[in-house]
DNA sequence: GGATACCTATCAAGTGATAGGTAGATATAT
DNA sequence: ATATATCTACCTATCACTTGATAGGTATCC
C-alpha cells in the first residue's frame, strides 16, 4: 500500500548516508523512485518529516541490529568485532558512512525532531556497547564501562569519518587495529 | 590592502567550521563582512577557489600550531594534552569543529582541490602525532606510532564530532579522558 | 591611464512548498 | 445492485526564494 512511500525512505537514507540532511533534495528523491517532487510532499508534507522519519527509522533498525548482534553469540569479543564490521559496512557501500555520525557533524543545520533521533542513535550504540563492554572486562566498573562505550562509539565513528575523507577502507580497518593494540576495544 | 577579502576568509572558516562547505554562501559572508556579493567573487572568482584558499590555509595554520605546540614543552605527554586541547577550543568557540573534520563528512561534494587539502591536513596531524607519540612511548616502533597517530587523529575527530552533536564539551573531555584511561593516549 | 577594489543589476539553475486537478479504489445510501 | 460520495496516491503548474556567477560601471590611487 504504501511501496513509494518506503521507496521514498530508502533512497533518502542511500543520498543522506552520502550527502547528508542538506544534500537531500525532493526532486531528485522523487526522479530516483519515479514520481513527482509534488508526490513526495504528499508523503512527507515537509523535509523536516521526511528527516525525522528517516532518523526515527535508522535509529530502529540500528536497536534490531544490535540486538541480533547480541543474540549472535555468547562471545563479547566477536559481538564487539560484529559491531566494528556494521560501520565497516557503509564505507563498503560507495564509501558512504553512518547516517547519524554525518548528521552529527550538520547538527546547526537540523530539524529539532531530527537531532533528537541523533541523539537517540547515540544513546542506543553507547548502552549496547556499556553492556557488551561489561561483559568483556571483568575488572572494570559498570562506570568505567559506561564512559568506555561512548569514546568507543566516537572513536568508531572517527574512523569511519577519516576513512571516508580519504576513500578508502582499509584505513578504517587500520585505525581500528590500533584501537585494539592500544586497548581501547577488546582484541 | 587586502584588509576585506582577509575579513572574508576569517568569516568563512568560522561560517565552514559550522556549516561546513556546502553551507557556505557568498551571500552571507559578504553581508558579514560589509561588502556584496559581488565583491567576494572579485578576490575569489569561484566557490571552490574559495574553499581551497580556506582549506589551504587552515593547514598551513595547524601547522604553525604543531610546530609551536612542539616548541612548547619537551614533555611528550604536555604536547599531547596540547594537541587535544586545540581541538576543544573548536567546541568552546560556538560548538564548532576542526573545518577538516567537518568537511571530511561532506567529501562526496567538494572540489578536487579542496578535498587534496583535507586529506593533507590529516597527513601533517598524523606525522605530527607520530612524531610526540614516539617520544612518549620507549617501546613502540616507528611503523605501530603511525599507525596509532592516524588513529588518535580519528579517534579525537571523533570525539569532537560526537560531542558537537550533543551540544555539550564535556562530552569531549569524558571521551579524551576514556582514550587516556585506555591507554590510546598517554595519560 | 591603468590597476585595484568595490558597486548595481541581472541571470539561470535549483530549492522547498502549495494550489488545484484526476483516475481509480473503497465505502455508503438508496 | 447501483448511484453517489469520499479517499488515496498520484499529477501539472507555479510560486517565492536562494544560490553561484557574470557583465559592465565607478571611485580612488599611483
Amino acid at each position: 500500500m504504501h511501496d513509494k512511500r518506503e521507496e521514498i525512505l530508502t533512497v533518502a537514507r542511500a543520498a543522506a548516508q552520502a550527502h547528508g540532511y542538506n544534500g537531500l533534495n525532493f526532486r531528485e528523491l522523487a526522479k530516483a523512485v519515479g514520481v513527482k517532487s509534488a508526490s513526495v510532499h504528499y508523503h512527507f508534507p515537509t523535509k523536516a518529516d521526511l528527516g525525522a522519519e528517516l532518523a526515527r527509522r535508522y535509529r530502529e533498525e540500528a536497536e534490531a541490529t544490535l540486538e541480533s548482534i547480541s543474540a549472535s553469540s555468547a562471545d563479547p569479543a566477536r559481538r564487539l568485532r560484529n559491531y566494528v564490521g556494521v560501520f565497516r559496512l557503509a564505507l563498503e557501500n560507495n564509501n558512504r558512512m553512518c547516517m547519524c555520525g554525518l548528521m552529527a557533524a550538520e547538527v546547526d543545520d537540523l530539524p529539532d525532531a531530527v537531532k533528537a533521533e541523533v541523539k537517540l542513535f547515540g544513546d542506543v550504540n553507547a548502552a549496547w556497547l556499556a553492556k557488551t563492554l561489561g561483559e568483556a572486562s571483568e575488572g572494570r566498573s559498570s562506570k568505567a564501562n559506561r564512559r568506555r562505550a561512548l569514546a568507543v562509539f566516537a572513536a568508531v565513528s572517527g574512523a569511519q569519518l577519516i576513512a571516508r575523507g580519504r576513500g578508502d577502507v582499509a584505513v578504517y580497518d587500520d585505525i581500528v587495529n590500533a584501537y585494539r593494540a592500544s586497548g581501547l576495544i577488546p582484541a
